[in-house]
DNA sequence: CGATGCCAGGTAACCGGTTACTTCAGACGT
DNA sequence: ACGTCTGAAGTAACCGGTTACCTGGCATCG
């Protein structure tokens, strides 16, 4: 059996007695061609079931280049529904999306994003947060002149803006003013002793969490205390592990607690269960992003507009929307697990 | 300011006075080149900073195609962790990986399968439930040829095999054999009517399932009772909706119940709470998929490999495995939503 | 009736790489 | 000294499209 050799354009020119310009531009759209002659060129194109090579048509003309997101996981609703968005609104604007996963790992960031060079992708999309030291304000205004000069545009998601010179777009969440507002919920419920579970020096997504809680306890007068700021990674494992070993130093010194994040929150609140602790009637507990396990959980938290992150970071790559750095509005969602603590 | 011209091997090769063909091998890998030429090639590429053109490479040589997965959407979690393993395995290979998202639309399925077909794509992933009539196999043979045309292959994942001339892989859950053990859990711990919540008739997946109801029940000598079988889409709205309509008739004639997966059970345990009935002391629930929510639920569920589902349609695709089709084992996972039922 | 314009359609250069084939210089054999 | 072999590097064809430019036929016009 010999291999089926690919139609090309020119098959489909000979089968229809055409040159292959013809065929292109019955192909392509705006040219005027006599209807007879379209015919006889889409006939050919129907039986030979004739493809043409995105490849050779990126090579040749100047067409949109596909949109790139890069994130640590696709497994994590967060970034799952962020991809959603970017991938819809690509979709949208006609584009090819591609999502790409590092695994966190920074050297496979960097493949990734010598890889999405390499394909002229028109906009890259990097989501998550980092720790902000100079090595990484360095990689990333690599990447950014690197981007800019293949003509491709960089998007920074939940990440703080490069310095001026760096040619890259910013969007993210206005994570202070949720975490405000949801620690100034606890306190009017009457919480004075906030746990902070989910501290990560550095990090940018936690330190703008940690600053909307310290300003909301600042505002109501209450002291800050050190103690009562844990670390944790975001995730349900670490949150677990963490609550796991605040309890086993003694009975909770704190009312309330305030989790970097819904799964951190999920750990917590299985940790709580199994020391016997209810929630809310012996604790209250908030989270941070609400993805879907947080309606199971009757988790009050901060819902964040995902989806929306996703089409806004594709429509400033795509230079429809242009202030940069833009901030997404938060708004916290009471459900049910937050008590009022009655007057002492 | 003028466009900077991209740079391309031209440019590399006369700033560093040699031929392209020669920096095309000193890029390339294997043809031997003097060590002194190399490294004036290597210096004029990174003072250049020279990206070669992956379509450029694409069209002139043949060089392995990206491998794509096609799913309904991927804001939920089990097409999520299977993207996922589709993602860490096309990596491992060396491959680029797309995730594309139709919405449940034919129409988009349609398009995004010739987009794939133009992007020559190495591999193209269809993940999904779907109603198999006489329309889908049409739809899914034309497919399979075009792609196999194409040089592609196509892998199905959790949907039947086509007929015998259609070249398609083939990949799934044993869905039944998950769902005939979780229903001879029930079964065991006393309970004899068993509501089956997720009926959608035609639906591969669901079909499966119920088969494995079916056939627990059969096998303890329990009759069907089809006023026990009631309908509802994969998702938590619908389990919410469907059990509330349940609820409404009047008190509950079943003391299980089987969602048709876990986010079908999350809505259906909200909609109990919501008529006062507990999990599990008034009615216990089991559900299918174990994504992560279920561990929240404590619910006792049917643990699917997603991950691997993943890898193995890769594999597959990739020709490392030949068994088709292939189906991935399940297993239950205990938590606490089950409640044994007396002897009366 | 010949010049002019218009329009459908053809020819061929080009996009940016890879690679089969060719060339050329130096090493080696007799 | 001369022919031969070897290995590094160059030349140019090719991948499969797009499109600038050219051609030829027909209608229009003075």
């Amino acid at each position: 059996m010999t291999t089926p050799r690919r139609v090309t354009i020119r098959d489909v020119a000979r089968k229809a007695g055409v040159s292959v310009a013809t065929v292109s531009r019955v192909l392509g759209g705006d040219y005027p061609v006599l209807a007879a002659t379209r015919n006889k060129v889409m006939r050919a194109v129907r039986e030979l079931d004739y493809v043409p090579n995105a490849h050779a048509r990126a090579l040749s003309a100047a067409r949109p280049g596909a949109i790139a997101i890069v994130v640590n996981t696709i497994a994590v609703p967060y970034y799952a529904l962020i991809a959603q968005g970017v991938e819809d609104q690509a979709a949208q604007e006609g584009r090819l999306s591609l999502i790409c996963t590092t695994g966190g790992d920074n050297g496979r960031e960097l493949s990734i994003v010598q890889l999405l060079r390499e394909q002229r992708a028109e906009a890259v999309i990097l989501v998550g947060s980092v720790i902000v030291d100079e090595e990484y304000r360095k990689r990333m205004t690599e990447y950014a002149h690197a981007l800019a000069a293949a003509g491709s545009r960089l998007v920074l998601c939940g990440r703080p803006p490069l310095g001026e010179g760096a040619p890259a777009l910013v969007v993210g969440f206005d994570n202070t003013g949720g975490a405000h507002a949801v620690t100034a919920h606890l306190l009017s419920a009457g919480h004075r002793r906030i746990l902070y579970l989910g501290v990560r020096p550095g990090h940018t997504t936690s330190d703008t969490r940690v600053a909307g809680y310290r300003s909301a306890l600042a505002e109501h007068g209450v002291a800050l205390d050190p103690g009562l700021q844990i670390e944790a990674e975001f995730d349900r494992d670490a949150g677990y592990a963490a609550m796991n070993r605040r309890l086993a130093e003694g009975p909770p010194d704190f009312t309330a607690i305030f989790a970097g994040n819904d799964l951190v929150a999920a750990g917590a609140i299985q940790s709580l269960h199994e020391h016997g602790l209810r929630v809310p009637d012996d604790m209250s507990i908030v989270g941070y992003d609400d993805v879907p396990p947080a309606q199971d959980l009757h988790l009050t938290t901060v819902h964040l507009p995902h989806d929306e992150l996703g089409r806004a970071a594709v429509r400033l790559a795509l230079g429809r929307l242009t202030t940069s750095p833009m901030t997404l509005g938060t708004h916290i969602v009471v459900r049910d697990s937050v008590r009022p603590l009655g007057p002492r």
